[in-house]
DNA sequence: ACTTTTGTTAACCAAACGGTTAAACCAATT
DNA sequence: AATTGGTTTAACCGTTTGGTTAACAAAAGT
C-alpha cells in the first residue's frame, strides 16, 4: 500500500469515526478520544489530518446535507404538480431517512446549537431565490386555480415535513412508548410513504365535481 | 426577609436559572458556571442547595413533563370520539407549546441522549396500561365501525404528533428558511390549531353517505 | 545504503470543568 | 453584645478535555 493511499485511507477512517460519534453524541457530547477509539487510531492523528474538533465536525455536518440538498432542489425546481412533487419528496426523503434514521436528530440538534452555521452553509450558497419560496408560490397558484383546497401554503408544507421527519426525531421515545424494536420501526416507516401520501391527498384534493 | 424565605427564594432562583440554561444548551452544553451567572449567584451555592449537575438537570427534565402528562392523560383516558380527543389534544398541546416553544427540542435531545431515563421516569410510573395503547385501540374500533377511514392507527397518531410538534423542533431552521421572526412564528402556530384539525378531519372522515 | 519525507505513537500541557473547602457574612436568639 | 446556625463567597482541587510535542517507524527518493 503506497503512501497516498494510506493517507486517504486513514483520513477517511477518521472522518467515518467522527461521523459516527458526532451523529450519536452531538458536538458537545462527542469526545476526540472516542473518535480516535472508534477509528482504532491514536488521538494525535486526528489533529495530524484535521485541524481540530470544529473542522472535523463541520465536515460531518455539511456531509449530512450533501445527499439531501441536490435531490430536494431538483424535485422542487423541476416540473410537476404540487401533489407530484410531494410524492417525489416523500419517496426521496423517506428513502434517505430509512437508510440514515438518526440524521434528522443530529441536524436539528446542531442547527439549534448554532442556527447561523446552517444559514451560512446552505442558504447563503443556494443558487438564486429562497429555496422553498417558489414551491410555496406554486401551492398558492394551484389553490387559486381550484386544483387543491385553499389553506395556508406554509401550513401544508409544515404538515408534510412534520409527518415525514418527526417519527425519526422522536424515534427513541416512540420505540419506548410502543415497545417497538428497530425492525418494526423500519417496517412502519416503509409503509408510511403511501400512507402519508394518501393522507395528504385526502386533506388537500377537492372532491371531484361530476 | 426571614431565613426560610431566602432559602426557598434562592433555591428557586437556582432552579429557574438551571431550567433556562439546560433548555437552551442541553445537559452536555450547559455549564454550572453559566447557571450561576444566570442566577446572579456564586457557583458554590448550586452545590449547597442541590447535590450536583445531574440532580439539577433531573429536576428540570421531570418538570418539562409535569404540565403535559396529566393533561394528556385526562384527555386520552376520558370520554369522547377520536376526533374529539384529537381536537382536545391539539388545543392542550399546541397551547402549551406556544407558551414554551423550546420544550420539545430539549425533551427530544435528552431522550435521545438517554432513552432509559425517559422510560424509568414516565413509563414505569404510569398508572396501569401503556398510555397510548388504549387510544390506538379506540382508533381501530372507530375504523372497524366505519366512523373513520381505515388506516394504520399508529400512522394516524404519528401524523397528528408530527404536525403538532415538528414545527417547534425545527423552528430555528424554519425561521431561517422563511425569514420568519418570533412574532410571525407565534402567529403561524396560533392559526395551526384549526388548520391541523381541518387537515386531519378531511384525511380521516369518510364522505357522508346521503 | 542512506537520507528525506510522511505517518504514527506515548507522553505531555494548559484550559475548562464539576465539585469542595474554609472563612466570612448576616439575621435571629439569648 | 455575644452566640448561634444557616447562607454566601473566593480560592482551591482533581479530573477531563482538546490540543501539542518530540521521538520513533516506515516508506520514498536518491
Amino acid at each position: 500500500m503506497d503512501k497516498s493511499s494510506t493517507e486517504t485511507s486513514t483520513r477517511e477512517h477518521i472522518l467515518e469515526a467522527a461521523r459516527k460519534v458526532f451523529i450519536r453524541d452531538g458536538f458537545h457530547g462527542a469526545r476526540m478520544q472516542d473518535i480516535a477509539n472508534a477509528a482504532g487510531l491514536n488521538k494525535a492523528l486526528l489533529h495530524y489530518y484535521y485541524k481540530n474538533k470544529e473542522t472535523l465536525f463541520e465536515l460531518v455536518f455539511n456531509d449530512a446535507f450533501s445527499e439531501f440538498i441536490p435531490k430536494i432542489h431538483s424535485i422542487f425546481m423541476g416540473p410537476g404538480s404540487v401533489l407530484e412533487k410531494t410524492e417525489a419528496y416523500l419517496e426521496a426523503h423517506l428513502g434517505l431517512l430509512i437508510k440514515k434514521p438518526d440524521l434528522p436528530m443530529f441536524v436539528m440538534t446542531e442547527i439549534h446549537r448554532d442556527p447561523e452555521r446552517f444559514f451560512a452553509n446552505f442558504l447563503g450558497r443556494m443558487p438564486g431565490e429562497p429555496p422553498f419560496e417558489r414551491f410555496l408560490q406554486q401551492i398558492a397558484d394551484e389553490m387559486r386555480d381550484g386544483k387543491i383546497r385553499t389553506m395556508n401554503p406554509r401550513d401544508l408544507w409544515i404538515n408534510v415535513m412534520g409527518m415525514t421527519i418527526f417519527p425519526f426525531i422522536s424515534r427513541p421515545m416512540l420505540q419506548k412508548l410502543t415497545l417497538m424494536n428497530d425492525r418494526e420501526f423500519k417496517d412502519l416507516m416503509l409503509q408510511r410513504k403511501n400512507s402519508i401520501l394518501e393522507f395528504i391527498r385526502l386533506a388537500i384534493l377537492l372532491p371531484e365535481k361530476n
